[in-house]
DNA sequence: TATTTGCTGTGAAATATTTCACAAGTCATT
DNA sequence: AATGACTTGTGAAATATTTCACAGCAAATA
C-alpha cells in the first residue's frame, strides 16, 4: 500500500511537469493555428488513402488512352483496378472538377485535371543511382521515357561500368552526385544500389536537396530532414503483405 | 413542371425494383451472417493499415536482428519507421501478445509472433517469370534466400536465355508454368515480363492456382477470381505518389 | 414526345483507424 | 527502501475514410 502511494506521487509530480510542456505546446500550437486560419485556409485537402488510389487510376487512365479508349465510367473502373464505384466517385469529387458526360469520363480531360491537382503537369527531372541489373532495368523502363518524368542522369560507383553501359541518359561517377543534382534541378531520385550503399547514397541525395526517393534496396531509408518523402520498394515485404493478406482472407473464409 | 413529375414517377418504378433488388440481397445476407455468427466469430480482425505496418516492422526487425540488436522499444521504432509510437504499439497490441520488458520489446519475440500472427512460419514456394534484366536482378537477391521464402522456379520464353543464365534456381520455359506451378505447389510469383505479355502470363499463373503476384510491368493485372492478391508495383506510379505528397505538403507549409 | 436508362457529384450516415491518456510493470539509482 | 525514468498495453475519444442514397443531368429508346 505505502510504496504504492508513494509511485501515484512520482506519477503527479511526473503529470505536473507534462503538463507544463503541453501548455508550452498548445500555446505554441495555438499561434500556428490561428495563423494558418487567418491565411483563409479553405482548400479541403484530400486524404491520402485518395491520393494513392488517384495515381493508381492515372497510370490506369494512361493505359486506356494508349489503348485509343476515350470515356470510362466509374463501374467500368471498379471491373478493372478493383476500387468501388463509390470510392472513385468520391476520390475524382475531391478534385472540384465536372467531367458529368455520357458514358463517363471523359478520359483525357479526367486525366488532365488529375494531373493539375496532383501536381504532374510540370516535368520533373529524376536520376537512378546504381547502375547493376535493377538500375539498367529501370533505364529501359517501357514507359519512362514518354511519361512526365526526365530521366536526367545515372550515377554509379563502378567506374568501368560507366564505360561499358549503353543508353542515351548522361551518367556519372557517384562522388558527382552532389553537382550534378544541384545543377540539373533534379527533384528525385531512384536507389538501385546494394543494401549496405543504400543509406550513404540517400543521405547524400538529401544533402543535394533532393526532395523525394523511390528505394529499391532492402534497407529502411532514413530522413532527418522533413519535407522528404521516402518511399521504400521492398519485394520481400510485398511477399509479406500478399501472404498476410491471404490468412486474413482465409481466416474470413472459414469462420 | 410536367415532365419533371413524369421523371419522378419513373424514379420511384426504378426504385421499387431497386427494393426488390436489395430485398434479395439483404435475405442472402442475413443467411450469410448468420452462420458465420453460429460459427463463434470472435477472432477480432487486424485492420489492413495494421497489416501494412507490421509487415515493414517486421521486415525493420530482420534488419535490427542481424544487426545484433536484441531489444528495441516503440519510441526507437517511431524514429526509425517514422509510424508514432502509439500507432505501433497499437498495432502490436492486435497480436494479443505481451512483450512487455525492459528496455522495450524484444525482437526476436516480437517478429515471431508477427511471423505467427501473419502467417509467415510456413515457407511458401515462390516462383519468377520473366529472366530479363528485372528477373535476374531480383533472382540475385541479396536477402531472398534467407527469408521464409523459396524461390522454387523461374520462367522465360526465350529458351537461349534459359540455357545461358546462371543461377542455382531451376528455370523452365514459360509453357510448363501450369505444370511446374502445381507440382512444386508454388503459391506466389512475380512477374517481370514486358508489358504486353503480363496479362496473359498472370492468367496462366492464376490458372494453375497461384494465390497472389507482384507484378513489376507497367500494366494493371485483372483477376476475375477471388481470393487472388495481385500488387501492382509500378515505378511510374511510386513517383507520381511522391510528387502528389511532394506538392500536398508545401501547400500545407504555404498556406 | 413520353419514358427509360445510365451516369455523376455530394452531403450525411456508417465504419474504420488513429490518437490519447493513463494504469501497471520493470529496472537503475540514490 | 524510496524514487524516478523508462517501458508496454489498451479502452475510449477523436478523426479520417468509406459507403450510401438520391437529386439532377444527358442521352437512348419506345
Ligand atoms: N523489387 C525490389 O525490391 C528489388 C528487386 C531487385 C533487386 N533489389 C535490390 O536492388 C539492389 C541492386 O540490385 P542489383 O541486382 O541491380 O545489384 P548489382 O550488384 O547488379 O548493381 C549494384 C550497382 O550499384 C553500384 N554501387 C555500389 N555501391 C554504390 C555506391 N555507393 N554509389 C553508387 N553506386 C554504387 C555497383 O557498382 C553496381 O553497379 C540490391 O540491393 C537488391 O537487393 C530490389
Ligand atoms: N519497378 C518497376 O516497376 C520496374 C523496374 C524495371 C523494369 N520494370 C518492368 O519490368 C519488365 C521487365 O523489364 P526487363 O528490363 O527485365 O525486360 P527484359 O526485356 O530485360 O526482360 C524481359 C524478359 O521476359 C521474357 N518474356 C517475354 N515474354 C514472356 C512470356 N510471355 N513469358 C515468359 N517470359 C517472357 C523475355 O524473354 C525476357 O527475358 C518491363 O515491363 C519493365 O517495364 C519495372
Amino acid at each position: 500500500m505505502y510504496i504504492n502511494l508513494l509511485g501515484y506521487v512520482c506519477l503527479f509530480k511526473r503529470k505536473c511537469k507534462n503538463l507544463l510542456h503541453k501548455c508550452r505546446i498548445l500555446l505554441n500550437y495555438s499561434v500556428k493555428k490561428i495563423t494558418a486560419l487567418s491565411k483563409n485556409m479553405t482548400k479541403s485537402k484530400i486524404p491520402k488513402p485518395a491520393i494513392e488510389r488517384l495515381c493508381t487510376l492515372y497510370r490506369f487512365l494512361d493505359m486506356c488512352e494508349e489503348e485509343g479508349t476515350t470515356c470510362i465510367s466509374s463501374a467500368q473502373i471498379e471491373k478493372q483496378l478493383h476500387i468501388g464505384s463509390h470510392n472513385v466517385r468520391k476520390d475524382i469529387s475531391y478534385l472540384n472538377l465536372s467531367c458529368s458526360g455520357s458514358g463517363g469520363y471523359n478520359i483525357k480531360k479526367l486525366k488532365s485535371q488529375i494531373a493539375a491537382q496532383l501536381g504532374f503537369t510540370q516535368p520533373q527531372n529524376i536520376c537512378i543511382v546504381g547502375l547493376g541489373r535493377l538500375g539498367t532495368a529501370i533505364l529501359a523502363h517501357e514507359r519512362i521515357a514518354e511519361s512526365e518524368y526526365n530521366l536526367a542522369a545515372g550515377f554509379d560507383s563502378n567506374i568501368n561500368k560507366l564505360e561499358t553501359i549503353r543508353t542515351r541518359v548522361p551518367v556519372f561517377p557517384s562522388y558527382e552526385i552532389e553537382s550534378v543534382v544541384r545543377q540539373m534541378n533534379i527533384t528525385l531520385a531512384i536507389i538501385a544500389v546494394p543494401a549496405d550503399a543504400a543509406q550513404s547514397v540517400a543521405d547524400k541525395l538529401i544533402g543535394a536537396g533532393i526532395r523525394g526517393i523511390v528505394n529499391f534496396a532492402p534497407v529502411v531509408i532514413k530522413t532527418g530532414k522533413s519535407g522528404v518523402f521516402i518511399n521504400n520498394v521492398d519485394i520481400l515485404g510485398k511477399l509479406n503483405l500478399l501472404t498476410a493478406l491471404l490468412k486474413a482472407n482465409s481466416s474470413e473464409i472459414y469462420q
